[in-house]
DNA sequence: CCCTGATTCGC
DNA sequence: GCGAATCAGG
């Protein structure tokens, strides 16, 4: 497949809502991660948060390549620091916060990686979430832990639900 | 060992 | 332009 425009639009979204490049790879199908680093950079939308690093910029070669003294674009440093959230969706362990006012604003949540069951993978986090049936209902969509069905966040409300079951915690599979 | 992005370079 | 291979980290 090749990048289309709709594809690059939801690249260029994904990445600035902080995705990673694999998770955006399998959003996307049909890409590895380096396909979407490489068109990141391509697009020059990279480093999201970086400090000026002078990036050493190792010269990489076997035929001997003439280092480049070319210097990178300067980051502005400070700016980057967008306050990314990889895996908001819901805060399921104890919610403190009396979330006073909806916030309209950043409500940037849900659909960068809710997954319905057509793209759930191998490592997609499976929690269901919302009521099934409805069009609201989808799945967490994180990143699963190998040999679990959940994200890391999820396995801890799946396996060991209450206190007190400390010794013997063998979390095996399903 | 899992993951992350960064870079190079043959295609 | 594309992306696998590779590198450098976490």
């Amino acid at each position: 497949m090749s990048w289309t425009d709709e594809r690059v639009e939801l690249l260029k979204k994904l990445w600035s809502e902080g995705l990673s490049a694999s998770q955006i790879a399998t959003e996307l199908g049909e890409v590895t991660r380096n396909a979407v680093i490489g068109k990141v950079h391509r697009l020059g939308l990279s480093g999201r948060a970086k400090s000026p690093t002078p990036a050493p910029a190792r010269p990489r070669s076997k035929t001997d390549r003439p280092e480049r003294p070319e210097a990178r674009p300067n980051r502005p440093a400070t700016i980057g620091n967008t306050a990314l959230a990889a895996e908001p969706e819901e805060m399921p362990e104890e919610a403190p916060a009396p979330a006073p006012a909806p916030k309209a604003a950043d409500n940037v949540v849900p659909m960068a990686q809710r997954c319905t069951i057509m793209n759930l993978t191998e490592s997609t986090c499976r929690w269901p979430l919302g009521e099934p049936g409805t069009e609201s209902f989808h799945f967490c969509g994180g990143k699963s832990n190998p040999g679990t069905p959940y994200c890391t966040v999820h396995a801890r409300m799946a396996y060991q639900p209450v206190q007190d079951r400390r010794r013997d915690r063998r979390l095996a599979f399903l």
